[in-house]
DNA sequence: GAACGAATGTATACATTGTAGGCATTCAGG
DNA sequence: CCTGAATGCCTACAATGTATACATTCGTTC
């Protein structure tokens, strides 16, 4: 049976921001992309420590921001998803997909 | 923010499993349905594992089958979804949609 | 009726992910 | 300088994912 590239709950919601925000996705718009979509509360550290796996498991490439930043702060570290970021991405919403089938009609559209 | 009852990936797919069986939901059909749906190969102990947990959160009920089993093997332990499990389904569909909202396009429908 | 095998469930163990809190770094402004 | 804001990173622990091995029950076979 197919291998199976597992992506968690959260690494979706995290691979999913950084796609949503497209140029400029770094730490504070990704962590708010999804507290303002999902309606729930994220921590900082939360959001670190999913992308730097993602990124480890190859699925998402990063790279530091200007070199000078005329602003406060450490440099912004931007993120971009890779292709094996959306093959998994799409890998999950597939799965989910087959087994809901049938069962919206059941509990209800919303 | 909202409180968030953490539902994991693989739990939703047992849940979902069990509501798409209905009456009759045990270890094996489960593990089938899972299997025959996204195309993944799936341990019977990852199974059942999960349904012990999905059960301690009160999101499945379980019952033993038939005291006296017209059959081999051990007695079947039956599921059901509780309310809470339909609630914890609904929400991490709707985070999952909100955040793949305007994404479709860009990646493509399949 | 003892031994075997199929169907099921349970126990145990370890890897991966989820999640938070605190520490570190950089720069603007008093 | 010192302080505060904006970021990122480190560390630790809880929850989930996942597999292997073990146990139980009953029909079948010799």
């Amino acid at each position: 049976m197919g291998d199976h590239t597992p992506v968690g709950e959260f690494e979706q919601l995290v691979l999913l921001a950084v796609l949503q925000i497209g140029q400029g996705a770094y730490g504070v718009p990704i962590r708010r992309e999804i507290e303002e979509r999902t309606g729930r509360s994220v921590s900082r550290g939360a959001v670190y420590t999913t992308l730097d796996r993602l990124e480890g498991k190859g699925l998402l490439g990063s790279w530091l921001g200007e070199p000078t930043p005329e602003r406060s702060g450490k440099a912004k570290r931007l993120y971009r998803v890779e292709r094996s970021g959306i093959t998994a991405l799409k890998e999950s919403r597939s799965a989910l997909r087959s087994m809901w089938t049938g069962l919206e009609a059941m509990l209800g559209e919303l």
